[in-house]
RNA sequence: GCCGCCGUAGCUCAGUGGUAGAGCACACCCUUGGUAAGGGUGAGGUCAUGGGUUCAAGUCCCAUCGGCGGCUCCA
């Protein structure tokens, strides 16, 4: 007889078997219409799931009492459900769809399904799909679950034909299924039905609200030689308010977009004439740029690195000798290919097919746009003899590389074909890895601080065993899997280790951030390598005399410059703080009657090295403040007759919609100056105004 | 690369086969105004590009280029 405990400990004893939904019944007559499911000794499970054992159970209802909103697990159920009822919909709308796969996701849900030949699903049809959904929910129809046993499953599923869902089934059954379980929107037999193994909120009127939000192809298994599916993206929630602020969410997201801010802001641009994929840094974003390379420039010398400076190509056969041509050809660009070369394959009647295929395994005399800098750093540490005593020699550069990304994965600033690394390579002895592992990593935690990005996870990337691709000796990378372990454990933050997720010379520690659509990217990277001096034989001569290998490593604190700069203007939502603003400071004289004043002020700004602008334009002071606040510039220094008369300025910062007040000329300087160069540890409202409300 | 959607003025967008539109930005004029848009006038378009259908194409069809959302990939 099952003795039941809820989360607060109180127990409930039955004399026969009960569902969920009973004990909730038995709590209150409320609750018993507010739940949906329940966990069952930590198990995410219908409501009408016979307890039999005693349990510890969790009843979970649409809409959290306590937290006012959904819980994931109540989410998960309405989400997973309403993947069921958008697929009846569209079974009902397009007939001869095959459904594959429909899981509920953290950000709402999708159905995978095969779309009959010459009937595409498009956005027109969901006005259709959702009408038809909201008719099944509004009929408040029971998911009703039945099972059967795998042989009776299979045939089941075999007569009715479709290869995706016999595929789920014997996936299913591998992971150790003894049974099969379906969900019918209704009558098991009458109703539409669907393989699943649940679970679902107990009938179709318990999803309160809903919304098609996108379509997209995808690969069966994820796998880009098999079949393509069409992916309908939804969403669901327990209520139209929480839709609702999901939209408003969203949208809201839309306008911190790197793609929108970049063009409002003018930080950057791309144009197709000049290329996919192929950043142009406009005046404004090239400010932000410098400012960075600058912050970080200066803590590279306090460890002393060196820069170096390299051509953006190199020979091709000093790619193969990295190896990086053989292993990522696909994703170069092709090579360029040598006049000579060129011309004597012409005279020897080399045909086109040909000059493709030998383009393509490299069989050609040529030059490569450089994927990587480390070839050319590698070149520089072997160009003179190296002592132990030298060692790390550590070469740091902002090396543009290009690769050949696909079309369709090219992104605004993240996602591109040419981007500049904050490269480094650092050439140690084995003993001074973890001392300069450590050196990598606090730079990549000193940037991340003094930028505010919190919200990053850690990655270490290790080689996947299965796999041929990696280059090197196990030894090798087991010392070099270790010191990054270690490396990355002295963080303190969340660390995940993840196989195959190495480059092919050597495993890594990666840091990733979320753009603002969720979407996860990598900046910062640091790698431990013994293959590249291996593969360059490198060496330096030891206090034994003898010849030694020294290892690499590399690194790029913000990785990208582009893409960092793309998450940097999400991650403020183009409000730069005062040090990286590409305009620091607007004045905005009263009227013609200050310009003159309005001109000393600005000089007096320009003299102290601050980015200041004024704004001549015929307007009225309201229409300037809106202007420059929309610009997003740090400070607005109004300025009219009675300024002018007291030698001060009437300041506005961003963010503050009011007057702060008055400051002297050259106050106000001094105070933006220490702002700046403590990067916003100090600010003029913390200096000058600090009663001021945020 | 693949699937779907999209491409009209510098920007944001309207325009369902019959003379190309709005707001903002821009130029000029009036206004000289004290804290989130004063008023007027004007200029600005090979409707992404190339083909096709049609008496007639921004609008329908095809191709190419580019963008967006995903999938796959990412040294």
């Amino acid at each position: 007889m099952p003795r039941i405990t809820l989360p607060d400990n109180s127990v409930r004893e039955f004399d026969k078997p009960v569902t969920a939904a009973e004990v909730a019944a038995d709590i209150g007559a409320g609750l018993a219409k507010a739940v949906i499911g329940a966990k069952i000794d930590g198990e995410l499970c219908d409501s009408a799931t016979l307890i039999t054992n005693d349990v510890e159970i969790e009843l979970i209802t649409a809409i959290d009492r306590k937290a006012g909103e959904s819980t994931e697990d109540a989410l998960f159920l309405l989400r997973h459900s309403c993947a069921h009822v958008m697929a009846e919909a569209i079974c009902k709308i397009i007939p001869g769809v095959e459904l594959v796969y429909g899981p509920p996701l953290e950000t709402g849900f999708y159905y995978d399904i095969a779309v009959p030949e010459g009937r595409p699903l498009s956005t027109d049809d969901f006005e259709a799909i959702e009408a038809e959904m909201a008719k099944i929910i509004k009929e408040d129809r029971p998911f009703k679950r039945y099972e059967l046993a795998v042989e009776e499953g299979m045939n089941k599923l075999k007569s009715e034909g479709s290869k995706y869902k016999i595929d789920n089934a014997e996936r299913a059954i591998e992971a150790g299924s003894d049974e099969l379980s379906w969900y019918a929107t209704g009558e098991p037999g009458e109703a539409w039905e669907d393989l699943c193994k649940g679970p679902h909120v107990p009938s179709t009127g318990r999803i309160g609200a809903f919304k098609i939000m996108s379509l997209a192809s995808s690969y069966w298994h994820g796998d880009a030689d098999s079949d393509r599916l069409t992916r309908v993206y939804g969403i669901a929630f327990a209520d139209k308010k929480q839709l609702a602020k999901h939209l408003n969410h969203l949208e809201e997201a839309k306008k911190r977009d790197h793609r929108v801010l970049g063009k409002k802001l003018q930080l950057f641009h791309i144009d197709e004439a000049v290329g996919q994929g192929l950043v142009l840094w406009t005046p404004n974003g090239a400010v932000i740029r410098n400012e960075l390379q600058n912050f970080i420039g200066a803590e590279l010398r306090k460890q002393g690195y060196h820069d170096v400076y390299c051509p953006h190509i190199g020979k091709l056969e000093l790619y193969k000798t990295s190896g990086h041509f053989p292993y990522y050809s696909e994703s170069q660009f092709v090579p360029i290919m040598d006049r000579d070369f060129l011309k004597k394959a012409a005279d020897d009647g080399c045909s086109c097919s040909e000059l493709a295929n030998l383009m393509a395994s490299g069989d050609i005399e040529g030059y490569l746009l450089k994927p990587m800098n480390c070839p050319h750093h590698i070149k520089i540490y072997s160009s003179q003899p190296r002592s132990y005593r030298d060692l790390p020699v550590r070469l740091s550069e902002f090396g543009t590389v290009y690769r050949w990304e696909k079309s369709g994965e090219l992104s605004g600033m993240i996602r591109v074909r040419s981007f500049t690394v904050d490269d480094a390579h650092l050439f140690c002895r084995e003993d001074q890895i973890a001392e300069e592992l450590n050196g990598c990593l606090s730079l990549v935690k000193m940037v991340f601080q003094t930028l505010g990005l919190n919200d990053f996870r850690v990655r270490v990337g290790l080689r996947d065993p299965d796999s041929s691709k990696y280059v090197g000796k196990s030894e090798d990378w087991d010392k070099a899997e270790k010191a990054c372990r270690e490396a990355a454990k002295s963080l303190g933050t969340h660390v995940t280790e993840e196989p195959g997720e190495a480059a092919f010379y050597g495993p890594k520690i990666d840091f990733i951030v979320r753009d603002v659509i969720g979407r996860e990217w990598q900046l910062g990277t640091v790698q431990v390598d013994y293959n590249l001096p291996k593969r360059f034989e490198l060496s330096y001569t030891g206090s034994d005399n003898q010849q030694h290998r020294p290892v690499m490593i590399h690194r790029a604190p913000f990785g990208s410059m582009e893409r960092f700069v793309g998450v940097l203007i999400e991650h403020f939502a183009g409000a730069f703080p005062t040090w990286l603003a590409p305009e620091q400071v607007r004045v905005l004289p009263i009227s013609e009657k200050s310009a003159d004043y309005g001109n000393s002020v600005l000089k007096a700004l320009r003299d102290k090295d601050i980015r200041a602008t004024i704004d001549h334009s015929n307007e009225r002071i309201q229409a300037k403040i809106k202007v420059a606040s929309e610009m997003k510039v740090p400070y607005l220094l109004v300025v009219g007759p009675s300024d002018q008369q007291d030698q001060v300025v009437s300041i506005r910062a961003r963010g503050l919609r009011q007057n702060l007040g008055t400051l002297p000329v050259n106050t106000f300087v001094e105070g933006v100056c220490s702002e700046i160069s403590s990067r916003g540890k100090q600010t003029i409202i913390s200096e000058h105004f600090q009663a001021v409300e945020a």
